[in-house]
DNA sequence: TGGCTATTTGGCAAAATAGGCAAATAGATG
DNA sequence: CATCTATTTGCCTATTTTGCCAAATAGCCA
C-alpha cells in the first residue's frame, strides 16, 4: 500500500499536473481555439472575455504542464498546441460528457427514484 | 465574446467536470486499477492507503463524471470503467507529462538561463 | 533614451477541493 | 428483528485554485 503511495507521488502525480491543466472550462476553450490555429494572448483574451491577467495565468498553467508552447512575433506572444494527440483525448471526453449529460436528464425527468 | 462565455458555461463546462474527475493522482491510480479489472471499494482502499471515506469520495467523483459505473455483489460494491477510450487518452497524457519532465530537468540541470 | 503596446507577476479575497473522523445507510445473515 | 460488514455522508479544517487590480517586464519604435 505504501507502494501505491509512492507510485502516486511519481507517475500519477505528474500526469495529474497535465490533466489539471485541462480541467477548467476556460482552458478547454483555449485549447479548442489553439487546435485551429496559433493565437496571441490579446486575441484569446478578446474571445474569452476575462481580464487579460486571468487569461495569462490560464495560459501559464497550460504552458507549465507542457501542453502548449509560445513563439514571440514582434510585440505579441503566440501560443500553440504542442501535442495534437490531445484532440483525440478531447473526443473521448466529449463522448463521456455527452453520455453523462443524457443520463442525468433521464434521471431527473423520468421519475425521482431517490426519496 | 459573451458568445464564448456562454459556450464555456455549457460544452466546456461539462467536459471540465469529466476532466476534473481525472485530475487527481489518487483517482488516476484508481482508473489505472479499474482498467485491469473491476474492483470493490475495500480492495481499492487497501491499495490506495487512505481512509475509506476519502477513497469513497474519490469514487463518487468518478461516478458523477460518468467515467465509472457500479455493480453490487453481495454487500460489496464493484466499480468498473465505463469508457475504455479513457485509456488511449492516458497514453497521450503520459507522453506529454514525460516530455514535460524531461524538459524541466534540462532547464534545471544545464544552466539557469533565468536570472 | 522614453514612451508605447503586449504580456506577466504579486497580492489578496472568494470559492472549490481534499482528507480525516464520526455517524448514517444498505444489504446480508443469524 | 439484531447485528455485522461494506460503503457513503456530514462536518470540519487545511490547502489549492480562481479572478481581479495594480505594478512590473519585455520588446518595439520614434
Amino acid at each position: 500500500m505504501n507502494d501505491m503511495k509512492n507510485k502516486i507521488n511519481t507517475k500519477f502525480f505528474r500526469q495529474a499536473v497535465v490533466i489539471k491543466a485541462l480541467a477548467h472550462p476556460t482552458r478547454l476553450s483555449i485549447v479548442d481555439m489553439l487546435s485551429k490555429r496559433n493565437i496571441c494572448v490579446c486575441e484569446i483574451t478578446k474571445a474569452i472575455g476575462n481580464d487579460i491577467s486571468t487569461v495569462s495565468k490560464h495560459l501559464s498553467v497550460l504552458k507549465n504542464s507542457g501542453l502548449v508552447d509560445i513563439t514571440r512575433k514582434g510585440n505579441q506572444i503566440f501560443y500553440n498546441l504542442k501535442c495534437p494527440c490531445i484532440l483525440e483525448f478531447m473526443n473521448c471526453i466529449a463522448k463521456v460528457s455527452k453520455t453523462a449529460a443524457k443520463e442525468k436528464i433521464k434521471q431527473i425527468s423520468c421519475c425521482d427514484r431517490k426519496k
